[in-house]
RNA sequence: GGGGCACUAGCUCAGGUGGUUAGAGCGCACCCCUGAUAAGGGUGAGGUCGCUAGUUCGAGUCUAGCGUGCCCCA
């Protein structure tokens, strides 16, 4: 027996039923039991940061990792699934800040930074409650109790492993970078924060020559929107292929791009000479100031340029390396020198004698007085344009700033990266080229260092003397060189024994750190800055281990990893910092490593195409739509509205859409399969027939549960979880919308029939096999069904559907002409429901005849073969093939492209033609008697054989007929006495059971009928009175006056009709 | 400014290698069923596949340009 089947469901209640069941049990820990004897699938999961709430994104990526994950549990694979936590960086520093109500580096040092760590090691984890809840609720199973996070001492200490390996490489390097810095903050901002902080603001547009070097009187003009950087000056950009021409104006010699000399100079000018760009490139001039020499290069000469643009300005570009990323980057290029003369804290330096202490942007008016007194000032005008400010003080402006950073000399090793990256299967595949691959062409070295506080201090130690650097990778070589070296620490948490050990890695401890050399003057001390965390997540996958100072079995064990996903922002991110780090510390590894295969999903907007954002509010909370739907439904509208790569408009409704057109299909088609099981006492082990002696329809529907099978093992081994799906959801149709509504009558019967037992053993093999399909979609419902299904009547059955095996091919089951021909007979009886529908004959009215004509006599025979389902779909007495087809139907023969493209290639257009010129009918008969047809082309006659051309066929207007996918279906509507009479039996059978719904009685329940009505009604009730008490259930069916418990009057074709009815004695 | 992605029915989206009647769900209209029943089902209307060229016997699908939107970077 099964447990009783209501038809209504609370999806949100199962949940919480087999969430208490998995962890009671423990599914989860015994997915993973027998590792040994299995093959490994792994899996890395990207950390996220917890101290930000989860949002529907996260819950997509994380039902993506699941169904994968489940689909290789139940594949046979092992697969373990440790969580893990990102826990540096600015974000956790920023929620501290705004927590302490502090802003700044400043502000953070006069708190004190041993605080502040001890601040962000406890908020790192402030969301993590609302993660493992999001986690568990949607059935994402990980391994919390044993997540690797990213702060703990040991994975710093692979982190520094790393860092030293590379700069014992020579892949770890000290150089500038050109940052957004706030200068009363003393900082540097994320390209988040910058973004946050742009104003539209005035500032002056200044043109200044530049004297050119061995050309008398004559000038550059070169344009700039920030003269305080005029003092660091380096060199002009040109644009190479750009016109410039030499103009004389008021007896000087000024350089302009051509384009541009009537927009800066005017119309009354002469133009003396035009050179290219490229010819301008190496000369040299004369720069506006000259308070310090530029170091490590040549400066002040004309180089080239790809961002020179002709939109504004005089297509002559200042370049002041030190305060431009553009500039850095051509000034490097060339090789040219660099000046910063400006302070951190935006004033200028004593050197600049004229301005020294002034603030950067303040200057800016004497700086151009200074320029217009000494005649180098051209023009002067005001420049409208964005400009960012600090996000947190919006009065003070950011400036471009160069700082001391450490590179990872990524360039280096670009190409063994790239190649690692075309090893790998990206899902969707332009990644690869596209996004990843366009990156990795434009690559530069990593700049790796923090100003900051909060992350992987980095592990490099110098000579406060001789200038010597080490770098370490371990705390034991650090105590190899001063086994003191951690005193401080020991004293403080002697002190204060709630002081994690984790922090000594940590600043401010570390800090403190030193050590001498014997015979070598000065103290070894740490380099301020911390790391981006991007390297600590791109350490993971030897990190979690803390390899190589211990895991080394671990790490090999899993290592590369077999699948990875997330979301498509990531590409820049995790994706490439895993990516890279693995090709500069693994270089003998066997591409790709240490992913195989990446599946990068879009992002999640709201209805409108907008990003989620908690401001905004445009998104439910996860937990609340899953309390509300459930969380397959979640699970499902993402598996189906989802496709990799491609951002997608998650709403609610597509949840709610989800339970109705997949989980309560499957749930309806359960509940009726228990109720008549039940009902008749039929459980698993009772007699099964062998598929050959099972009727059509059972072959047909374990065929197709086969090849569905095959086609969402295909689907998931290829990561295309959205084309699985579609495959899932066309067998539920076909399963309940076909094989069920067919086969009822079957499950009906009384007796004990050989067809019955054959369709309760198909409804319930397909119904488990699809349940197992399904389970790592929607991983709820399918284990209700399997509990009551499998687990119930069969105690050595697997305790969860999550330990059972995922459906394999079953060679027996395969029947492709029996697919088609189903595929066909559906397609007539959609056909014969349109002519219906057309022309207002309701299936309750029967009619004589429906006439199939196909193209094709074995079709025939095949459909034939369905002609009782057919006749009851259409309720027609009689299904007929035509032996006169063209009385019907018109014929038209078309080219099979496919096939006589490549053979007639230019000629198909014209056998298109000829074929339509044809007569239809008469080119059918001849490749019907003759199996080939001629027919004349301009270039002489060709045969055609019956694969070579398709027949299309038009039902003929005077007829009842519809016509498409090559079938005509034709009714004939004439009604005669007899089929009008049985078509009022049915008007009376359709009435008592209205009757009956309306007395609410159990479907089993016996009743008793008494009827009267007159003339043609009662002879049409006399006439079938046995089947319609048959259909209804009445032990007693006569005609007298209505009477009993409900008395019905209703009409039928303008008789009245009393029917009363009663429930039959048990 | 650079790179990437997208543009298919009123809405949300599918459409592996180009093949001639472009699909689904929702919504809408009409209807059916009433023993899966506070469910289920059918039929229909609705699309110059963003635009313009090109390649090809044949383009939603390939190429180029343009337009619009989104994402990443600057």
């Amino acid at each position: 027996m099964f447990e009783p089947v209501s038809p209504q469901v609370s999806f949100p209640e199962l949940d919480a039923i087999h969430l208490a069941f998995w962890e009671d049990t423990r599914i989860f820990e015994k997915t993973l039991e027998g590792g040994a004897d299995k093959p490994p699938f792994i899996f890395y999961e990207g950390p996220p940061t917890a101290n930000g709430m989860p949002h529907p994104g996260h819950v997509m990526t994380r039902v993506m990792k699941d169904v994968f994950l489940r689909y290789r549990t139940m594949g046979g694979y092992y697969v373990p699934r440790r969580a893990g936590w990102d826990t540096h960086g600015l974000p956790v520093e920023v929620e501290v800040e705004k927590a302490l109500g502090i802003s700044g580096r400043d502000a953070i040092q006069a708190y004190g930074v041993e605080a502040f760590s001890r601040q962000c090691i406890d908020s790192v984890f402030k969301y993590i409650d609302e993660w493992q809840e999001m986690t568990r609720r949607i059935g994402f199973w990980l391994d919390f109790d044993d997540a690797y996070v990213t702060f703990h001492k040991s994975y710093v200490e692979s982190v520094w492993w790393a860092l030293s390996e590379m700069f014992e490489k020579g892949l770890l390097y000290q150089g500038y970078k050109v940052v957004w810095w706030w200068p009363q903050g003393g900082t540097a901002l994320s390209a988040g924060e910058v973004g946050q902080g742009y104003k539209t603001i005035d500032d002056p547009s200044v043109m200044i020559r530049f004297p050119v070097v061995d050309e008398d009187n004559t000038s550059f003009l070169a344009w700039t929107t920030t003269p305080w950087t005029l003092p660091s000056n380096i060199a002009l950009a040109v644009d190479p292929e750009t016109s410039y021409a030499t103009v004389e104006v008021e007896g000087e010699h000024l350089i302009v791009a051509e384009a541009l000399v009537e927009k800066v100079l005017g119309e009354e000018v002469t133009v003396v000479a035009k050179r290219k760009g490229s010819e301008l490139v190496g000369m040299r001039y004369e720069p506006p100031f000259r308070y310090a020499e530029p170091e490590g290069g040549p400066a002040w000469e004309v180089v080239e340029a790809d961002f020179v643009s002709l939109d504004s300005g005089t297509g002559l570009v200042h370049l002041a390396p030190a305060f431009g990323e553009d500039d850095f980057r051509v000034c490097k290029d060339k090789g040219m020198g660099f000046l910063q003369l400006m302070n951190p804290d935006g004033t200028f330096p004593a050197t600049v004698t004229d301005f020294a202490g002034r603030f950067c942007k303040e200057a800016d008016r004497d700086i151009i007085r200074n320029l217009r007194s000494r005649g180098l000032l051209f023009k002067e005008e005001v420049y409208r344009h964005d400009y960012p400010f600090c996000w947190r003080a919006m009065d003070d402006p950011l400036i471009q700033y160069a700082r001391r950073s450490w590179f990872i000399r990524t360039t280096q090793e670009i190409e063994r990266v790239k190649e690692n990256n075309r090893a790998i299967h990206w899902e969707p595949e332009h990644i690869k080229t596209g996004r990843m691959g366009q990156f990795l062409e434009g690559n530069v070295d990593w700049a790796l260092s923090r100003e900051r506080f909060w992350g992987t201090p980095l592990p490099i130690w110098v000579n406060d003397e001789t200038g010597a650097v080490e770098s370490v990778g371990s705390v034991a070589e650090i105590l190899e060189r001063n086994p003191k070296a951690f005193g401080h620490f020991e004293k403080a948490k002697a002190k204060d024994p709630s002081l994690q050990d984790h922090l000594m890695v940590h600043k401010p401890w570390v800090d403190e750190v030193t050590w001498v050399k014997n015979g070598e003057p000065g103290v070894y001390r740490r380099v301020p800055e911390v790391i981006d965390c991007w390297f600590d997540s791109g350490c993971m996958p030897f990190a979690q281990w803390g390899y190589p100072h211990r895991g080394q079995d671990e790490f090999q064990r899993s290592f590369p990893a077999d699948f990875i996903t997330e979301a498509v922002d990531q590409t820049r991110g995790w994706f490439y910092s895993l990516m890279t780090i693995s090709t500069l510390m693994f270089p003998a590894q066997e591409v790709p490593h240490p992913f195989k295969n990446c599946v990068v999903m879009g992002i999640i907007t709201d209805e409108k195409g907008k990003k989620l954002s908690k401001r905004d509010k445009n998104y439910t909370d996860p937990l609340v739509l899953m309390d509300r739907v459930g969380a397959d439904a979640v699970r499902w509208a993402l598996y189906a509205g989802t496709v990799p790569g491609q951002n997608t408009r998650f709403f609610d409704a597509a949840a709610t859409d989800a339970v109705r057109e997949f989980l309560l299909k499957i749930w309806n088609v359960y509940s009726f399969f228990v109720t008549y099981a039940n009902i008749d006492a039929w459980t698993p082990t009772a007699d099964r027939p062998p598929l050959s002696e099972r009727s059509d329809m059972d072959r047909w529907l374990l065929a197709k549960l086969d090849a569905t099978v095959r086609a969402v093992r295909r689907e998931l081994d290829d990561y295309k979880s959205h084309m699985a799906v579609r495959h899932l959801l066309t067998f539920v149709d076909g399963l309940s919308n076909w094989y069920v509504r067919r086969s009822r009558a079957r499950f009906w019967a009384a007796d004990d029939s050989a067809d019955k037992r054959a369709a309760f053993s198909t409804l319930y093999e397909a119904l488990v096999d699809l349940i197992k399909l399904t389970a790592p979609f929607t991983p709820f419902m399918t284990e209700t069904l399997f509990q009551n299904l499998v687990r119930n009547n069969d105690p050595s059955a697997p305790e969860s559907v999550h330990l059972a095996s995922f459906p394999e091919p079953d060679d027996a089951r395969v029947d492709d002409a029996l697919r088609h021909t189903v595929e066909q007979v559906r397609n007539v009886v959609n056909l014969g429901q349109r002519v219906r529908n057309e022309n207002k004959l309701k299936v309750r009215q029967p009619l004589a005849e429906a006439i199939v004509v196909v193209a094709d006599d074995g079709e025939r025979a095949a459909i034939d073969g369905f002609s009782d389902a057919i006749r009851e779909e259409l309720n027609v007495r009689s299904l007929g093939f035509t032996q006169e087809p063209e009385k019907y139907v018109e014929f038209e023969l078309v080219p099979n492209f496919r096939v006589l493209g490549p053979k007639l290639g230019k000629q198909v257009p014209a056998c298109k033609k000829a074929l339509a010129e044809s007569d239809g009918s008469e080119l059918y008969a001849e490749m019907e008697a003759n199996q080939k047809i001629r027919v004349e082309l301009p270039d002489g006659p060709i045969e055609l054989t019956p694969d070579e051309v398709e027949v299309r066929l038009t039902a003929r207007e005077d007829f009842a007929a519809a016509s498409g996918a090559g079938q005509v279906v034709v009714l004939d509507t004439r009604i005669d006495d007899d089929l009008r009479r049985e078509g009022m039996a049915r008007e009376v059978i359709n009435r008592i059971q209205r009757a009956r719904k309306a007395m609410d009685l159990p479907y089993e329940a016996r009743i008793e009928v008494s009827w009267k009505a007159d003339g043609e009604v009662a002879q049409a009730i006399e006439e079938h009175a046995e089947r319609i008490a048959g259909e209804t259930l009445a032990t007693r069916f006569e005609s007298g006056d209505a009477k009993g418990a409900t008395v019905e009057e209703t009409e039928i074709e303008g008789t009245t009709l009393r029917l009363g009815i009663t429930t039959a004695p048990a």
